[in-house]
DNA sequence: ACACTATTTATAAAGATTACTATGTAAGAA
DNA sequence: TTCTTACATAGTAATCTTTATAAATAGTGT
């Protein structure tokens, strides 16, 4: 099941033109299995033990081809780097504002507010972004715990 | 009445312990006088000509001091420097994919989906965070033009 | 196997933000 | 008003993320 998201990855990044190394296909790997949101940074440490002479330009100019392809979306909260979600289905996301876990969750995709937008400002809408904060269940017994 | 939403900063500021200087002040000012969402370097450079000493640090610490007080919200749209918004009523953000602007507008606040998110994921919810991207009419117009 | 070109590596560089320290100053107390 | 003290600022260095660059390497079609 993973696999064949995997398979239909690769396929998509042929017909864009996009070679296969080793490299890309790990890194392509770590986004279809961990479902973890990482940073470049994330991703390079976890491929350092396969791949110990590997840049981190490398990690960074994948990240950029898997999003011209449209594999990947790029997701920037605030303070910290940006993250890297691997996109399936139609979901939003989630985030802990104590522990920086990110959750997906189904919700019906908001159409009515992209064209509400565009009728009051005249713009040509492309699409939206949409995020919860909040605390985690882990976090909040924590908390609790702490008092 | 820019003036009454300042006052009302100014004290909500001094009940957190938050001594008034003329940078803050002036920093305050521009943000609630603006409405151009700016970036740290854009209130830098306004305010560059009455403060010719400040330090950008000073610009920084002052919009963290607002954003613990609750007066300013942060923004980070991938690619660019944060941008940094006057809260006032309940408005989402519509950005130019092109030219990078930022225009409100406004939409019933979406309660329900904090909601549900909260059920379907165990969270107990804050916030959100909603932003639509288009293309604005004079960067439209612009396209047309070039052909 | 060859040739062509994308990709990787390694490093430098850029840009944004934070850390740090000495100096300065707001605000309450005497 | 003057004093005091803790907070704020300026100036700079440092950090962190991301991008740019150039030479070496390696896919892929022929």
């Amino acid at each position: 099941m993973g696999s064949e998201m995997l398979d239909h990855a690769v396929q998509s990044l042929r017909e864009h033109g996009v070679r296969m190394t080793p490299q890309r296909q790990a890194i392509l790997e770590y986004l279809v299995t961990e479902h973890s949101h990482p940073t470049a940074d994330d991703i390079y440490k976890a491929l350092a033990a396969r791949f110990p002479n590997m840049s981190v330009a490398t990690v960074y100019n994948n990240l950029r081809v898997f999003k011209e392809v449209g594999l990947v979306q790029e997701m920037n909260y605030g303070d910290a780097s940006s993250r890297f979600d691997f996109v399936t289905s139609k979901h939003y996301h989630i985030i802990c504002d104590t522990c920086g876990k990110v959750v997906d969750f189904n919700y019906p995709v908001l159409d009515e507010i992209e064209s509400v937008a565009s009728q009051l400002t005249g713009f040509k809408v492309d699409r939206h972004r949409l995020e919860v904060y909040g605390t985690c269940p882990s976090c909040q017994s924590e908390q609790s715990q702490t008092h």
